[in-house]
DNA sequence: AACCCACATGAATTTTACTCATGTAGACGT
DNA sequence: ACGTCTACATGAGTAAAATTCATGTGGGTT
């Protein structure tokens, strides 16, 4: 090591190293003025001042072209290595300094219903962190480029590049208001009254009442939102049974908003995840959400 | 590697880099400073810029010294390595296009009677190598401290951190004038005669006799000369017989000065080596001028 | 011949690296 | 408590490097 620190002694003006990896890189001085939004003044004095600097030439100067010559082959792999490195390690620490603000992808009934009432802990706990929400009535996938987290449900957890973590797999509930409840004492009273859909949910009905015995549905057509949050209110209205995951109506059912009259033991076909971008999985930000949600769950 | 580059974006100034890798290796800024030959001022405006730069600082500040934060601890031995490997492959190519200079160590008589003679086809090939010859009366061995290269004779080619590169194996001549040599039709003339003796080779007169096939030399009192140079001088002016190895003489004995009256096997005990650092064997003028010289061999 | 492309070159301008002078915060000894 | 020393921080000024601008050079193509 000593000898190695010795040798450093002979370190070329570090600055002219990355205009001629660019170019090395590109094959072309015009390239790689763009990529660095320089001129390509730039990059040809920054060039020959390395060159100048290392006693020979790295490129050879064809009409219109250049080439990298012996020495620019043999120079330009480990250039590009050394800074790929020292790039990689200076985002990492960035990122993990990085922006106090995280955006959350979510389900706006998951968003009102769950998340909103309990953002206060997160401010709480983690102040440094501005907490926006990336929320839609539609059912979609996580988007990246929209969020750095979402927090979703998925029956197949698999998509490229991306890390998920099981929060919880849901029971669904059929709820109620406290009216409609009191005429609901069996399986078999469900056929008086609509069952409230969802678009993109329109089997939960069918599995559920299967799952507490009863053997026919009602044949008066089914209203359809396009939200769990609307279809909730207009259960908690009276106009009907709402199937959804539990968590979005423990709040409900505890105040006597909602009755759940009938047990089931449905469970979701799939799963609620956090998800991020694998590659950010290191950021701080992130990882104290994912710490912050799970204690939650 | 695409994704890799883009990452490059975020390069801090690699200027910086210097002084935080030496003030973090050296746990000081003042001792950085004295390193890399600048101000304490220097360096601390050094860190400073790149912490900003990062987002974070990298070292704790303490009372009269810093330590390396957990951002440092994982940011210095990247950039380390990289800065490394930079300084190592620039010294390789700075060597690689080093010194137009070379300088051979070599006895004085080869230098006279060997070397000298064929420096202009040496010239011609490589015009931009200045040759330097340190040479000497004295028979010693090879000190990379005052030459790059060593032409030297050796029976142990095996000093440590040098590299040997066998030229040629020597066979023993006994040479004298022609006068001389009208006189010696047989081993058993050589009695009449003397031997001209080097210092550090009085042995050789008497194993080439052998060779030969002499049974007894002259009694006669052996002039001793501090080196070939000297002796095979006096042997052409009729003085006595000089053994030398035949290289040496070649010339002589072709254009008629010397005569080699007897011929004979005997090699010597040794070989001819080009001999240089170990280290330096990628160099170029070393290079070259072994390639030179293995074709004059 | 005219035009285009890409790199080179030198002067001028802008930016960064560094110095100088001084400030700040201990640590230590009297 | 005071004085002295050490090592890093800070801001203004200076020196050096990076970059731009304008133009040159040498093909290649039509």
């Amino acid at each position: 090591m000593w000898v190695m620190s010795m040798v450093r002694r002979t370190l070329p003006p570090l600055t002219t190293l990355r205009a001629f990896e660019a170019a090395a890189r590109l094959v072309s001085f015009k390239a790689a003025a763009e990529e660095l939004r320089v001129t390509q003044s730039a990059i040809s004095h920054q060039v020959a001042s390395l060159e100048r600097s290392l006693g020979t030439p790295l490129f050879l100067r064809l009409p219109g072209r250049v080439e990298l010559n012996e020495a620019g082959v043999i120079y330009f792999p480990v250039v590009q290595d050394a800074l790929d490195k020292i790039a990689f390690t200076t985002d990492l620490i960035r990122q993990n300094n990085a922006p106090t603000s995280l955006t959350v992808q979510v389900y706006v009934t998951v968003a009102v219903r769950w998340l909103i009432p309990r953002l206060q802990t997160f401010k709480e706990k983690f102040p440094e962190i501005a907490m926006n929400l990336d929320a839609s009535l539609l059912d979609w996938e996580f988007n990246p480029d929209r969020a750095d987290v979402g927090f979703i449900y998925t029956r197949a957890p698999n998509r490229p590049n991306l890390t998920y973590t099981l929060l919880r797999r849901e029971r669904l509930v059929g709820v109620c208001s406290p009216a409609i409840a009191k005429s609901i004492t069996g399986p078999d009273d469900l056929r008086h009254f609509s069952f409230l859909s969802v678009s993109g949910n329109t089997e939960d009905a069918a599995s559920w009442a299967a799952s507490v015995g009863a053997s026919g549905l009602s044949q008066k057509s089914s209203p359809l939102f396009d939200s769990n949050l609307l279809a909730i209110e207009a259960a908690a209205n009276g106009q009907g049974i709402v199937i959804v995951p539990e968590f979005l109506v423990e709040g409900d059912v505890a105040n006597g908003t909602l009755v759940a009259p009938l047990a089931s033991d449905l469970m979701q076909p799939g799963g609620w995840y956090l998800v991020h971008l694998e590659r950010r999985g290191g950021e701080k930000a992130i990882r104290k959400f994912l710490q912050w949600i799970q204690g939650q769950a």
